[in-house]
DNA sequence: GACAACATACCAACCGGTCGGTATTATCGG
DNA sequence: CCGATAATACCGACCGGTTGGTATGTTGTC
């Protein structure tokens, strides 16, 4: 007959509410450091529900980042920047977006399969893999507007699209920890306005001579 | 009259064997990860030891991120590349240097401070400041020729010698977690050739114009 | 009444850290 | 140069708390 309600979505089910907590203890304190006590506390649910779920902690880092890749996706497809009919415009938009969310505490804004990555790349595979995956399916969209882009203004380069694409996200992951070890979001702005006028840079000369011509 | 040598030099006294063993398995597993019994066992050395010299896992963090400075610092002071004496190519052959080390194990070429940072930021005041520190000491080096560069080359752009060089670290830092998540180095060297062009195209027009005029 | 979804109680291993003690070395008066 | 003294370096058993994980029980639902 009692009904209480706590923070973290109360009717959302154990399993939801163990890997939101996740997300938000894993930017925070990394993975290591976080316990599946403190886990089970943050979600609102006890030992019991958490294994009953998932195997092992690494289990629950497994379907962490595939939570992650999934939220991350869905957030990212309803952007707006994808209105954009130049490709180029797209991949610049996509670059302005990252930059316009790094608002609120480090936490909100890091990655959480970069974080998880970094610590467990030599001792969990399995996680590492989760990890891989979600950082490449999200370099792959950035992969196609670029790839778009270099046809649209016949760019041939000794890079590749794909390489451009990883190399964003070498650039936000590094702007990420430089962000931890600064205490704040100013410095991974100005990493992106780089990489902004990197791709510009690429482009700039293609881009003139098409606009010349139409 | 005795002189042996295996492989934690053995006579170096137990705070340096310590500092080295943190180098290791922090850069392997994580700093949470990496219990004190396992760095202990690694410098062949007794729990007593450790807290002889560090008053806890912290003060060695910070020792360690302070090591980590001394020795990059003095690795990076006799590297090649300063010889050049036109600035921008020093700047250009610190990248090239920077991806010629891009060599054997992943943990034997990625950051000993990034990684730390990341897992700490928001719980260890302390080690945070030391590896700020030396990341911005680091990158203090490499903003000294960028600046040169761009006053022998009369640049005059919205970006400062400073953000360009933090930006170097944050691609290198990121190239780093894209090893990892890879599994190997390569694609951090393709980071790094993108880093390298997006230098030469801040540079170019005016180092072409400065070459004609001589 | 079977089965999934939890809760509770509990465990052995391991964690960072303490502490009393010893071996080595530096200091210094005579 | 000597022996006493004291500081430093190091040892390893031990401690209380926490760790990831388990075994068993309870509950609601089809």
């Amino acid at each position: 007959m009692e009904r209480e309600t706590t923070s973290p979505s109360p009717k959302a089910g154990a399993r939801q509410k163990l890997l939101d907590a996740a997300l938000l203890l894993i930017r925070e304190k990394g993975y290591s450091a976080t316990s599946v006590d403190e886990l089970c506390v943050q979600a609102g649910v006890t030992k019991g529900a958490f294994f009953h779920h998932f195997n092992s902690k690494d289990a629950l880092a497994v379907a962490a980042a595939n939570h992650w890749s999934e939220i991350t996706g869905a957030f990212f497809e309803t952007a707006p920047y994808h209105q954009h009919s130049d490709p180029l415009d797209r991949v610049l938009g996509y670059l302005d977006f990252r930059k316009a969310i790094l608002k609120g505490e480090i936490a909100e804004f890091t990655c959480l399969v970069g974080t998880m990555v970094q610590e467990i790349y030599g001792t969990s595979p399995n996680i590492r893999a989760a990890c891989e995956e979600s950082i490449s399916r999200h370099a792959a969209r950035v992969e196609a507007d670029i790839a778009e882009a270099m046809k649209r203004y016949r760019i041939r380069a000794r890079w590749t699209a794909a390489s451009l694409a990883l190399h964003t996200q070498a650039v936000l992951q590094g702007a990420f920890i430089l962000a931890k070890a600064k205490g704040g979001a100013a410095i991974a702005a100005a990493s992106i306005d780089h990489l902004y006028r990197y791709v510009e840079l690429l482009f700039q000369s293609a881009r003139r001579k098409t606009k010349e011509m139409s």
